[in-house]
Order: structure tokens, then sequence, then C-alpha cells
DNA sequence: GTTCTCCTCAACCAATGGGTTGATGATGAC
DNA sequence: GTCATCATCAACCCATTGGTTGAGGAGAAC
């Protein structure tokens, strides 16, 4: 018992997506390449706050660098996503199905009673 | 300029998952409700610290709680789920549209170019 | 050449996070 | 009633994080 739980690239793209300023510019990246400068500038922190930001998407795999002269153009790469959604959605889909199954279970204790004392009528069901 | 970017709900669910226990037990618990002390079992940790896990999780909307006696069965609300997958996948798609776009912009430009000095042959093409 | 701009690195600091131990409340077993 | 079990609360510790300032390197501009 117990296996430590293996360090997971899932824990650093989803550890970079929960600061709402590195979300932002990733959606920012989505639609357009953009140099470090011009990420940062929207941003009330310094440009070496930005870079450091930049850097924890780096290390995910969300974004790229791209040395073009004096600038760094960051482009965002979409690969990693499916990752996440891949997760997330193996698990959303199970807990999904067996809340359709209780449903189910439900609906058919409620047709045939088989023991009236027992009375279910607290809302367990209707997952919403 | 500089909005500071107000707390977004998704915050705490990213926050969340981006820890390799939590995520486990989200993974446990879609495929059957657990009490705090079945979920602690496998875990080489004490039971408070995976109440604390419970805690996150529960703060990010992840898994409720219900009293049942001397226990607390834990259940997982696969609702929130949507909500990362909506800005997920937003994005990605938004980007992926991107790099179609530009894909044709490149081919095009290798069919006709209009233009011999300027050569095009970095790989800023075929996003992989 | 000098100077300016863009970006990163390093050191620091306050706050947060993930773990511990110890104590406590509430319920079930006897 | 007493005692054991399940879970939480509180205090504490150490590592990480998100920001700062200051210094420096590599290119562009002049």
């Amino acid at each position: 018992m117990a296996e430590p739980l293996r360090k997971d690239p899932l824990d650093d793209v989803f550890a970079a997506l929960a600061d709402p300023t590195r979300r932002d510019m990733v959606a920012r990246l989505a639609s357009a390449d953009a140099t470090v400068g011009q990420l940062a500038d929207p941003y009330d922190m310094s440009v070496q706050a930005v870079s450091k930001h930049l850097k924890v998407l780096e290390a995910a795999g969300l974004v790229t660098k791209v040395k073009d002269g004096q600038r760094r153009t960051v482009h965002l790469e979409a690969e990693v996503f499916d990752l996440m959604t891949k997760w997330i959605e193996r698990y959303r889909q199970e807990a999904e199905a067996r809340y359709r199954r209780l449903d189910a279970v439900l609906a058919e204790m409620d047709r045939t009673p088989t023991d009236p004392t027992n009375d279910h009528t607290t809302g367990a069901g209707a997952p919403t």
C-alpha cells in the first residue's frame, strides 16, 4: 500500500493553468503568437514576473519560445490540451454513466417497492 | 490598464486537480462513492492529510460530502468538469484553426512564390 | 564604437501548500 | 454508562510559489 503516486506530466499542466494570469496568456496566445513584451503589456506586474509565468507554461509544454532577433516569440502548443481533455472526459463520462445507472435503479425501486418500510424519500437521485 | 484579473472558479478547479493524490481520488470516486477512511486507505499519508485534500476538492466544487452516521460519504460532482472542458476546448480549437489557416497560407506561398528573395525555409510551419 | 531595448538570471520576501502530530466531537459497539 | 472508531480542527514545519528589485547579455539603432 502507498505507492507514492509518481510524478505525472498532468501535474504541471493543471498547475500552470491554475493561475488566472497564465490562463489569460494562453487565451491570448490562442488567437496569435506574441513576444514576451507584448504579453506582459496588459498586466500590472513586472516583465520579469511575466517571464517567470512563461517559464511555467513552457515547462508544462503548453508554450514554446522561438528566438527572433532581440525578441522571443511565444507560441501556443495545443497538443498538451489533449492530455487534459482525455483525463477529464474519461472520469466525467464514467461518473455520469454511474448516475444514469443509479437513476434507473431508483426508478425501478419506485415502480416495484419490495420493502415499503425502507422509505428512500431522500433526494439521493437526480444528480443535478 | 491592468485589471487584476478577478478570481475565477476555474482557479480552484485547476489547482485542485494539479495534485496527483487528488486526481487519483477523483478517479476512484468516478466509479464509486467512498468514505473518507476508504479514500485514505491506499495512500501513505495520515487521514488528516486526506481530509485536507478533500476540503480542497470540496471547495473547488468537485466533490460533496454527506454525513452518514459516523462516516462521511464523499460523492463526485461531475458538473464542474464541464467548466474546464469548455475553457480548454475553446482555446484549443481556436489555436488549431489558426494552425490550419497558417498551413494553408504556407502551402499557397509554396505553390506561387511571389517573392523568391524572401526564403521562408524556416520550420515555422507544420505544427508537429 | 556607444546606447537603447528586450529578455533573462539571481537574490530576496511574504504567502501558500502539503504534510506532520495532538486534541476533540460525534457516533457506534459493548 | 465506557470504550473504540471516524473524521475534523489547530498548530506547527518546510518547500514552493508569485511577486519584487537589481544586474547583465544579446541585438538593433545610431
